[in-house]
DNA sequence: CACGCAGCTGTAAGCGTTTACAGTAAACGG
DNA sequence: CCGTTTACTGTAAACGCTTACAGCTGCGTG
């Protein structure tokens, strides 16, 4: 390993100037830089990572820990923080906690040891509890889990979800079932059924809650015998996968998805758009949230004594397609 | 933050002693480590990773190089990779390269610098220049991508391609078409390309290779007319993705999947097995490759003079769901 | 009883950087 | 021509830890 020593040696001068060069470079006599540069490039030379570290206080890391790394929702999220993370010279810590919800918080103690700044998504409620975890940790913002004196980045399906029920509300349907997922307590299960409970109530639609399922294409078919008991002509499932499993039985059953009952999902995930008929969604801006949630940690990194506790919130949007469709002519649910 | 000054003057003892304690706890008394641990404990001590991996020589990181983050193939070698680690208590570095290849050398170079080895999943074909570029950057170890010389675990579809041949040749088809997927040079696809090949001649089975396409659920769609085109009764195509698109513009063409064409695709994704009809496929087990992986990846980073190169090879599996059938009474291609 | 040895602990020398401070030389204004 | 500033560079002290080496104690053994 090539130290600043050997690249001083190489190009006469003291390792003081060495370190200028590639800290701050400007503060070098540009011969003597470029004499620098030289002998560290015949040489190889990269500072070290870890002394480095050690003198500024500052890693460079960020941690990023979630449920699911191989779920596409998380993956995106993981992604997106990856690319920010990089733009801005860091390096990113990737972990899931999976369906160990209880080692999250050893996990993140774990991991905030090796980095300057956590990215958080809870598997619990937003609440005191995880402030006063996240508290000794040092920089941390939270993904969908509005903790009030916390920096966090938040995906509300408000838009969305207002905009669904508005649509189906158009298209003739006077009531509409949704179906809700496990754990309740999480800010996702929550926000989703307090702005279509608010949308309905708005709108003057009926609302049926069904559930709660856990958030999966099979509870999907089970939901969807469910739905034609009650004899609705629209579900909002929790999710795509959730909406999927609702389409696949409905058709099975000889129930016509886009005319005799309308679904709408939320994630949009890639196989929304494949499948026939094509899923009406509510679209999650995930990688946005990854890339803001990065840059609010990067910023609080950066600015010890910033403000105190951003707040961002991310809009959705429905996109529709064609498992919605005007109410069928016989019956208003 | 605590250091070991602060533990050692509250424990009564001198700074080793407190990082022996850390360090190997079978080396100092079972009475002072008692001391030296309470304390630790009342200060919320813990040893400072750069400092350590300065001394060390090791940072104890690992990095993982892929192509796509969001993409659950990835995602999951990524996910496995990150567990494994962890439970060798080593932390993982994930970064993607995404649609610029060109940059995937700079950043294996620039996360090198981070860690104690790279696990690369690369996007260029099995040669001596990636022999030659992974040489400087320490212990590293390919997946997917076997080269000579450098430790690789790959997953072959050598068995499962093969199920699938005789899977379809025991249902009385007798040729089937081949969906191949750019780039053709990556080991995948020259793994898939060559293995169908081998199957097809040893059953007698004839072999047509349309492409190579782009590989996804859009190629699949355009694909589909042309494997109508041929009037074959089966199809193999690169990937799931693939597969699902084939499935979808049979279906819409009043080709009946499973009856009519039979139709298997390649990876296993897990909506799959969800669809109507679900497809036979042939699963790619990317969780053991990521763990496969990293186990190789840490053992040559604990003894560097260990096994110059080691090699895995993953088998595969064919997954037989309704997408195959007998072969249509009145047409044999 | 002297000696060797094992078990434990402390001292101090790094590991490769960064950076405060001091020093030097050139440039400049009076 | 001298004092002062400016621009640059070097010296040396950290940063927090690990570990070779030495020292000390108490035990068993010849």
């Amino acid at each position: 390993m090539t130290t600043v020593h050997d690249v001083a040696r190489r190009a006469g001068v003291s390792i003081a100037t060495v370190s200028r060069v590639f800290g701050r470079p400007d503060a070098v006599a540009e011969a003597t830089r470029h004499r620098v540069l030289a002998a560290a490039g015949e040489l190889g030379y990269a500072p070290n990572t870890s002394a480095r570290a050690l003198v500024r206080g500052r890693t460079g890391y960020l941690g990023l820990l979630v449920h699911d790394l191989a779920n596409p929702f998380y993956a995106t999220i993981a992604k997106a923080a990856q690319l920010e993370a990089r733009h801005r010279g860091l390096a990113l810590f990737c972990a899931d906690y999976g369906d160990r919800p209880d080692e999250e918080l050893t996990l993140a103690k774990e991991m905030a040891r090796h980095v300057d700044g956590l990215l958080l998504y809870p598997s619990q409620p937003a609440d005191d509890a995880l402030r006063a975890a996240t508290a000794g940790l040092g920089p941390a913002v939270l993904i969908d889990s509005p903790v009030e004196g916390v920096p966090h980045v938040v995906m509300s399906t408000a838009e969305g979800v207002d905009q669904a029920v508005a649509h189906l509300a158009a298209l003739g349907h006077r009531g509409l079932v949704y179906l809700d997922a496990a754990p309740t307590s999480m800010f996702t299960s929550i926000d989703r059924r307090r702005n279509i409970e608010t949308s309905c109530a708005r709108t003057g639609i009926e609302l049926t809650v069904l559930g709660p399922f856990s958030p999966g294409f099979e509870s999907g078919v089970r939901a969807a015998d469910l739905v034609i008991g009650e004899g609705s002509t629209a579900v909002v499932a929790f999710s795509d996968q959730m909406a999927l499993g609702v389409v696949r039985r409905l058709t099975e059953r000889g129930v016509r998805v886009g005319a005799d009952v309308s679904v709408v999902g939320v994630d949009d995930i890639w196989i929304a758009a494949q499948v026939t008929p094509a899923l009406t969604t509510v679209r999650m801006p995930c990688a946005e949230a990854g890339a803001a949630a990065t840059r609010l940690l990067a910023d609080a990194v950066d600015h010890p004594g910033g403000t105190p506790a951003s707040r961002v919130v991310l809009p959705t949007e429905l996109i529709v397609r064609s498992s919605t469709g005007p109410v069928p002519h016989g019956g208003t649910r």
